[in-house]
Parts: C-alpha cells; structure tokens; sequence
DNA sequence: GTTCCTATGTGGGGCGACGAACATACAAGG
DNA sequence: CCTTGTATGTTCGTCGCCCCACATAGGAAC
C-alpha cells in the first residue's frame, strides 16, 4: 500500500485483488483507469439466474457466494470468490448468463468493469486471457470439491471447510456473519450451525456471538475440516502461482 | 452417415461428436487428419488426478464421467461427457490437469487428439476456442448443479437425473451398466440404487437384468427426476446451439 | 446339466440431518 | 431502563441413507 489519503477515500487498491495485482504493467494501465470502485452490502445480488451481467467484479474485501436455488426454494454454495478472483466469467467463457446466481456473502469493497471492456480484454488473448483461463478451473475445482464435499462430508467438516476458504480471503479473523447466513451457504438448517459452531467453540477454536465469528485457532479448524480445503487451496495455489512467474 | 464399410471398421464418423460436427469446415478440416480414432472400454481411466493428460477425447459413442474421489475411497461423479463435449478441459485452460479422475462409464468409441494439437488450435482463438469456452461454462453448469442436487435432492431423483442424461448420450436406450457403477457415479450405497432402481421397474418405466438397463418410459424418469436434470439440459442447449449458428 | 462368479434383492440396527416448536439472551433504539 | 427484534440454544420425533450380513438368482464356462 502505497496510497495515503486517497486510501481511506477509495478503500483498498485495485491490486489487493490478485488477479489485477497479476496483471503485468501494460494491461493493468490499461484497464485501471476503467476500474470503478464499488462497495458490496451483505446480501446484495451481483446477478440472478438467467440475468445479464452488466460488470464483472474483482473482490478486494468483500467476499461473494456463488449459488444455486431450487425450485422449493433450498440454496447451496457452489463456491465462492474472494480477492483471488473475479465474479462474471460468464462474460468472457460465451454463456453471458449462467443459471446460479452471485450474493454478497461478506460486505467489503471491490472493483468492477463494464462487461464489454472485459470481454474485449479477454479477445486480444494475451496474458489476461491466460489469466482469466486458469482462474476459471480454480473455479471449476471448487466447484467439483463442492459436489463431493455436498455428498461425504459431515457439516462439521464441511463448517471447517468453509470457514477456512473464507478465512483466506478474509482482511482480519473476524467474521460477520449470522449463523444462519452460514446455514444458507452450505444447504443446512440453521440448528446444523448451531450444534457443529458449538463444538468448535467448545474446543476453543472459534468466538460466536450475535452475527461475529472470530477464529481463535485457525489449527484446530484445519484439523477439522475435511480435506477438500486443502485440495481447494492447493489447486487455486497452483494454478495462480505459476502463471505470475511467467 | 455417408460411409458405409469404413464405418463399420472405424466406428462412428467424427461428426457424431457435436463439438467436432460444429466446426466450420476449414477448421475440421485442418483438425481430421489429426483426429485417431479409439475404441473406450468400461472402466478405462482416461486419466487420475494431477496426471498429465496426453490427449483430448472427443466421444462419440462412448460416455466419459468426471470424478472425485475421496481421500477415504468414496468417489462421486462431478460431471459427465459424451458426444457432447470434450475430456480434457485442462488442456487449454492452463492448468493441464485436475484434482478429479475422467473414467469410462459406457464403452463405446471416441476420437482423440493429441494435446498439443487442442491447445494450439484453441490458441488460434477463431471459432474453435469459442466453441471450446462454450463447452467449459456448460460442464460448469453440470458440476454445480451436481453439487446442489448432492445437497438437497433424494437418491430416487437423482437416480433419475442421470438415467436422462445419460440416455440423452447413448445411441439406445439400454445402457450396459450394474448398479454397482450406478452407486459409484452417484456417490451412494449399491443397496440405495437396487431399492430406487426396484421402484422404477414396479412403475414400468426400466427394466433391468443383470447389468442390462433398458429405458421402457421416458417420460416416467421425467417425472420423477428433480429440475436438475431439464437446468442442465437446457443450458446446454442455449450455451451451444446458439454458437451454432454464428 | 453343473458349477461358480457376480449381480441383484432383503433385512435389521444405527446415525446424521431434517422439520417444527419453543426457550433464552443479546443489542439497538425508544 | 425497558422494549423489541433478532440471533442463538435446545428438544423431540421422523426419515433417509448408512453399514453389515446374508439370501437368491442370472449367466457364462466347463
């Protein structure tokens, strides 16, 4: 960080999300004037299903819960994106639409960029494209994990999962978040958060109390969680690592 | 089908493929000569994960599942492909290979092409990467609707659910399959499969012997399947019918 | 036909998650 | 301080699916 006044002004740099921060100097030039900061609100609905998007959004703080809601009105998380990512990839894979919908999981602040300046950066195929390309099978493999982890694993585990992969995109180790919005993320009745969040905060590992989560012992989450958050982590960690050495 | 004793020594043309049968002609034909056929036997791992893949395989008769397998043994499928789409996603999406396993679910025939040749034809970025980019958000659809219906919907629809799509890529409607590669791919008890499998025969809409499933009423599994099976379908529709046509 | 392997059918016991209904308790605003 | 809304804690019965063990039967090979 760099930025004094300015940063309080306008939140974070546009490079607290990685993506942009892996962009090399040319193209991020190019698109940075075009970045429009906005400020994300819990629950807000970046796009429905089957709705055009207007922006794609890089997270910086905010966190955003990509999901699915059945016809009798249950919702699951397919997975999430963070300031590793970017929500709209719809725009640039062809679909323009998909049929999940993107809410805002965790307030914060983030960038966004008109659809067509998006798609059109993706077209010239250099880096960016490149970019966006190994991002979206991060995605993909969260998506997967998600499937297997939906059928396996028990909401304790999956409690564990879940806190970690948002932990990780998290600013601080305090979440604000209701036990009932977790609930919501993972497909499970609230009184499923309660019993699991009661053990962990039983064991010493996390704080709950009225809409804050605060992880006291990120080891003993890890211990917990089933292991698709490492492979989740790792696979993300691969696929993104590598293309910045380029 | 124009060739009459070649095809009997070949196996299905390429255009059986939709992906292949939707190139324009002077990409297919640049890709044909390339193109080997093969023959896909049941069970045959086309790759594990984190294995480097060799080849892109377009089926055309054959049916491909995508898979996860758990660090305990359980496995799930995330995804299917058949003579709609393409295994080998990774290649040109940057990462090269997966966390999860592609395994033949129904033998059958396909094409392959080394994974060079895909990657430098996507890397052209004509109509090819198009269709490819296509495909991918399509399979994305298929593996998060895979993790909510894991999440909300009971074994009998979900079993449902994949009979239709798996017909939907089968030249018959008889699958060659034991209950046991069905509790596989769902990710359930065998046991699971043989009571909702039983429920289905009693209704009159399949029969089944000894590995040998046959499809007597279509619109019976439509019934019975949950929305996940039509969400999908018509995703795929819109997202590669309309890139048809350009 | 007989044998043997493998696929399918059935049952009991248990556990985890669900659904609904209710008890408590924190925190913001009057 | 008190009220009120909302977040969290707790309970009970039910159901779906699990695990385990075993019975039956189709079909290929001899």
């Amino acid at each position: 960080m760099s930025s004094k006044a300015p940063a309080q002004a306008l939140g974070p740099s546009p490079d607290q999300n990685h993506l942009l921060a892996a962009l090399p100097p040319e193209e991020f030039a190019r698109l940075a004037p075009c970045l429009e900061p906005v400020v994300l609100r819990l629950g807000d609905f970046l796009y429905g299903p089957d709705e055009q998007l207007r922006h794609a959004y890089f997270p910086t703080t905010a966190i955003v819960s990509l999901h699915y809601v059945t016809e009798s009105g249950a919702s699951a998380e397919t997975a999430g994106v963070g300031n590793e990512g970017v929500v709209g990839i719809a725009l640039f894979m062809g679909g323009n639409t998909t049929s999940s919908s993107a809410v805002v999981q965790t307030a914060g602040l983030g960038y966004r960029l008109e659809a067509h300046l998006l798609k059109q950066e993706f077209d010239r195929g250099g880096f960016v494209q490149k970019l966006l390309l190994r991002y979206t099978q991060a995605l993909m493999t969260q998506m997967s994990q998600t499937a297997a982890c939906n059928r396996h694993h028990a909401i304790d585990q999956q409690l564990c999962r879940w806190l970690l992969l948002t932990l990780d995109r998290a600013p601080t180790n305090e979440l604000i978040i209701t036990q009932e919005l977790v609930a919501n993320m993972l497909g499970v009745r609230r009184e499923g958060i309660t019993e699991a969040a009661g053990k962990l905060q039983d064991a010493g590992y996390i704080r709950y109390r009225r809409g804050h989560l605060t992880v006291l012992k990120r080891e003993g989450l890890e211990t917990r969680a089933c292991e698709c958050y490492a492979v989740v982590k790792e696979e993300v960690a691969r696929l993104l690592s590598d293309v910045r050495h380029r």
